[in-house]
DNA sequence: ACCGAAGTTAAACAAACGTTTGATTTTTTG
DNA sequence: CAAAAAATCAAACGTTTGTTTAACTTCGGT
């Protein structure tokens, strides 16, 4: 491993690892191990196997909230923040796949602990969402949408390529054509404007472009 | 537990404590016990806890493909059977919510025996994907967007309601209204028709209605 | 040079893990 | 009713789990 601090190490590997075994799957000799420190390291920095957890979370929620909050905010119209989020969000997903396997996987699961330290997050960019996408969105179509209910679909639909990847991988086999990040971004953002009926526009940068 | 026999009393347990605990976070004397069967029950039933798991996942997509057979196979519109499925694939989730976040959520984690499993289901849906979506849509509207793009985005987002509501009920607190099934029914497959910005129809049967 | 804090270590802890065994009860079958 | 098959059980298997302890090294500040 590389030649880090031993905190860094030891985050890193926990990310990989949750990501690939789950955080109850993932022991902490194997984790150590591959951190290249020694077991008791991981306790002594972050108390105990849950403080590492939530450090990830963390991380991974302070990131996601602040890129929502630079696109979303702001005098530009509804679809020009929306897909500039779309955009970054993708982006950072892709940088970061991993970590946002550990925070999309392990939301389900019921330690009340980890739910409301989710929820604290959570409750910040859903109010984001009310102000900057839900209340236009009311005064120019109609529609009524909460925010806990445009805000999962939002993350889900972004997180959809990241999440099935290791089975898509394995369905498209031979026959190749993992569509790239950019073409992925386009759908998404076309599909969450216009639909999937859309019609294809070529060359099109015209959605694409963050300052 | 109720009057079931063992064999279904293990996998009704199993759904329930898969999806709170994860697999792996889920221990077979908890499982027996509440399950109200002898712990070597388990291993004499399905072999092993991942037998059991398996068991489960085909439970899952076997009803999940049968759905998106029976709702897009035929002559209909392609947004016609696109609502279809959309409906009846959210009601079966609605009902096996567990069953659900359990399929949904440990398909990252990397065993390569379940990943090939998954991937034997993910084929059959990707296939039927390609043919009654993804191909008239490339004819409409030039738009070529592969089974295996599509089939994890419509996955996620029909199951976006469920995989996060641990945390949305806890965002939500006390000014309540969790959005009921049929609107979020209608809210999803208007975004996949129209986009976002679709107007709203009042009392709208409109969209399921073929050309 | 020395002291206290920070970092690092091997070893041990009890508890829980999935699985297996062999005996015993229950049910089905001839 | 007896024999065969299926179901259930308590107990133990050897690992592995997350965490703690106490001793040891490293190192910056005075």
């Amino acid at each position: 491993m590389e030649d880090l601090a031993p905190r860094e190490r030891i985050l890193h590997a926990a990310i990989v690892l949750f990501a690939r075994h789950g955080f109850t799957g993932t022991g902490l000799r194997e984790l150590a191990s591959i951190a290249g420190v020694n077991l008791a390291m991981i306790n002594y920095f972050f108390g105990s196997k849950m403080g590492l957890l939530k450090e990830i979370l963390d991380g991974f929620f302070e990131k996601y909230l602040a890129i929502a909050t630079r696109e979303l905010r702001g005098s530009a119209s509804m679809s020009t923040k929306l897909s500039r989020f779309i955009y970054s969000a993708v982006c950072y997903f892709e940088s970061e796949q991993d970590v946002l396997l550990v925070a999309i996987t392990e939301l389900p699961h019921d330690d009340p602990e980890i739910i409301e330290h989710k929820a604290n997050w959570a409750r910040q960019l859903v109010k984001l969402l009310e102000q900057e996408i839900c209340k236009p969105l009311a005064e120019e179509t109609g529609r009524n949408i909460p925010g806990t209910c445009i805000g999962p679909m939002l993350t889900s639909l972004m997180a959809s390529r990241f999440l099935f990847s290791p089975v898509m991988q394995q369905v498209r086999k031979s026959d190749e054509d993992p569509v790239d990040i950019a073409s992925y971004v386009e759908i998404i953002t076309a599909l969450f404007l216009q639909g999937l009926a859309a019609q294809e526009e070529k060359n099109c940068k015209s959605i694409s472009t963050p300052t």
